[in-house]
DNA sequence: CTGGGGTCCT
DNA sequence: AGGACCC
């Protein structure tokens, strides 16, 4: 990892009372709070709209509105001159602006195609994998590391022409920059002095260098055709508000060296504004402010209750949060401390490291319309063998990698001929493999509801889950022609959920179907979930192109987890001595891979051994495999 | 005429 | 199984 930086630098003491007086939460002001981290949060302006107008760049120029149902899911910035807003209804956006121009949004593969493909890219830049991705347009990234590698190599006579590099091996790889400004937009107040002021302020020196670190970046996403907007703090809750400032197509930088900093950042916000106050939270905060309950619309939208209106009132504490909040039935633990800390800008979520199976997936539509429910027996198993389809479609995308296929399997290439391709553009006679099982299938329904009540419209929502049948994984099933395990799956499993949440039969009216696969478990021998995933599979790949099938496994299922958590483990303390870190291109997966060899012998040890089978997961002798897959094969027939 | 997804917690 | 939060 990059050198540690000193203790004394790595942690600033809180004072025990805020500004106002009021003690700080005994979890807080007992133990000093790591403010030395740096954190990237980049937004993709109005996404949805910038996926459609690169596939159609004609649309550059014009209102642009992207649909789901009745309502716009985004518009792009010329509607949005317009008066159109995101999540208006669209006979409301018609009338501010007739000639907007709509695109069907509600197939999401597209974008998140797209968001895939820019979160890899980023994911390449960083050293501590994490990168981590919120809904489809949103990325925080911790550049804690790379920031702090970068402080010593400054010249502090010749600032303005720079070098940040991007590499602990090649010194050549990174980018000029001009150290003696902040790149981009600045909020937060000026440090008294000069230049060499604000060279002296640790904080300062990391918050610029990571400025110019986003504005790289922001320009690579460029590169790829999206504009973005971020924000550079030092915790995910304040780079994530302060990215909001500037957009679109702009960055900001939150220049706070002591909490009052922060603090003064925060207060204009409405309390519905801060990341982690959701309507309900805000309904309760701000009703207890007003002394009566609050109005619907005031929450949903935004609060008139800002920040610091809250925050000032002198009875206002963690305690009398916790008793407000976490009297509630369902609350969660420590809900008063972790509000209190959010109105003081204080956050100690980590990026998460970037994972390489998502924990669920799911497919649903709605029947909108006040006749629009599905009320036949027809009706719903034509629309579950539509959704059940396609959520196979985005198993075989989202939870299969291609394997290398070598010459000389006759039987194999035969077969996988036959197939039709997953996806039109991706040749796919090459065979798949599963990453991860998901061992869980969902059904949630929810009834049509009668219009004016005064219920949240997802009132009624009701889910069934039990184990996912194993024969969805069926070989066959890696094309598309087999309707029949569609069918299959249909037939046997969701219908007979469908029934069990909605027993009174005939009496039917659906507006909602959700289905959902969870429980979602990284193939044995996979890195999975551990966030590593790309770089240690990369070490799989040479086994895999051998054993095509069945996937090289070495232990149970903790294999790739553990030899994640080695390689962060071991190569910590020995950083201090070489400067090795793990990072993303080529070079660095060679090395990465020797730290693992070095690290951990044994886990390259018995490659020889057992195999991991790919419906199952079990652990199959090599001289039982082709026994151990007829059993699949005809277990469900 | 109130989207189509996700995460985590209890 | 449901509910809070996020986009």
């Amino acid at each position: 990892m990059a050198p540690r930086l000193r203790e004394e630098e790595d942690t600033l003491r809180l004072a025990p009372h805020d500004e106002d007086g009021n003690m700080w939460p005994k979890a807080l002001c007992a133990h000093r709070i790591k403010v030395l981290t740096f954190f990237i949060s980049q937004d993709y302006d109005c996404f949805y709209a910038q996926v459609v107008e690169n596939a159609r760049p004609a649309l550059k120029s014009l209102p642009l509105g992207i649909k789901q149902k009745s309502i716009l899911a985004t518009c792009n910035y010329v509607a949005r001159r317009r008066g159109v807003r995101k999540l208006q209804p669209i006979s409301d956006a018609k009338k501010l602006c007739p000639d907007l121009v709509l695109a069907d949004g509600e197939d999401l593969s597209a974008f998140r195609d797209v968001s895939k493909r820019l979160h890899a890219m980023l994911r390449s830049y960083s050293w501590n994998h994490k990168v981590e991705r919120l809904g489809l347009d949103e990325i925080f990234i911790d550049v804690t590391d790379i920031v702090a590698y970068n402080v010593p190599l400054l010249n502090r006579n010749a600032l303005s022409s720079s070098f940040f590099c991007l590499s602990q091996t090649d010194p050549e790889q990174g980018f000029s920059f001009d150290a003696s400004a902040v790149a981009g937009c600045v909020v937060g107040p000026a440090l008294e002095g000069n230049n060499s002021t604000e060279c002296e302020n640790p904080l300062h020196v990391r918050l610029l260098l990571a400025s110019h670190l986003a504005r790289y970046l922001r320009l690579k996403i460029e590169e790829e055709g999206y504009t973005s907007a971020c924000g550079i703090s030092t915790n995910k809750l304040l780079s994530k508000l302060v990215g909001s400032v500037n957009k679109p197509r702009n960055q900001t930088t939150l220049l706070s060296f002591q909490h009052e900093d922060a603090l003064s950042f925060l207060d204009p916000h409405g309390l519905r504004k801060v990341p982690g106050i959701g309507g309900k939270i805000a309904h309760a905060l701000e009703s207890f402010y007003l002394g009566r309950h609050a109005d619907t619309d005031t929450y949903t939208n935004g609060s008139a209750v800002t920040v610091a209106d809250f925050r000032r009132r002198p009875d206002v504490s963690a305690a009398l949060l916790e008793r407000l909040l976490g009297a509630r039935i369902g609350s969660e633990r420590g809900v008063g401390d972790k509000i209190w800390a959010l109105l003081h800008g204080v956050d100690d979520a980590e990026v998460k490291a970037a994972s390489n199976v998502p924990t669920q997936i799911s497919i649903e539509d709605t029947y909108p319309g006040p006749q629009g429910g599905l009320r036949t027996f027809v009706e719903i198993e034509r629309e579950m063998t539509k959704l059940a389809a396609s959520l196979l479609r985005r198993l075989h995308v989202d939870l299969t990698e291609e394997v290398e296929e070598t010459q000389g399997d006759g039987a194999a290439t035969a077969q996988a001929d036959d197939l039709i391709p997953l996806e039109a553009d991706t040749a796919c006679s090459k065979r798949r493999k599963w990453l991860a099982h998901p061992k869980t299938i969902r059904l949630s329904t929810r009834p049509k509801t009668s219009y004016s009540d005064g219920k949240p419209y997802n009132w009624g929502r009701a889910s069934r889950s039990q184990p996912l049948p194993t024969f969805i994984f069926s070989r066959s099933s890696s094309s598309l022609n087999d309707t029949a395990l569609v069918a299959r799956l249909v037939k046997e499993t969701l219908l007979p959920m469908f029934l069990a949440l909605n027993p009174d039969k005939g009496g039917w009216n659906i507006g909602m179907i959700n289905i959902c696969v969870a429980n979602i478990i990284p193939t044995a021998g996979d890195p999975g979930a551990a966030g590593c995933g790309r770089d240690i599979s990369q070490m799989f790949r040479k086994q895999e192109d051998v054993l095509r099938e069945f996937r090289v496994h070495d232990d149970d299922d903790h294999d790739g987890k553990n030899a994640a958590s080695q390689v962060d483990q071991g190569s910590s303390p020995r950083s201090s001595d070489h400067n090795a870190a793990p990072v993303s291109d080529n070079s660095r997966e060679c090395q990465y891979s020797t730290e693992i060899t070095d690290d951990e012998p044994e886990g390259w040890g018995d490659l020889e051994g057992s195999l991991s089978c790919q419906y199952c997961g079990h652990m199959i002798p090599p001289f039982a495999v082709a026994a151990h897959e007829r059993y699949h094969e005809f277990e469900d027939g």
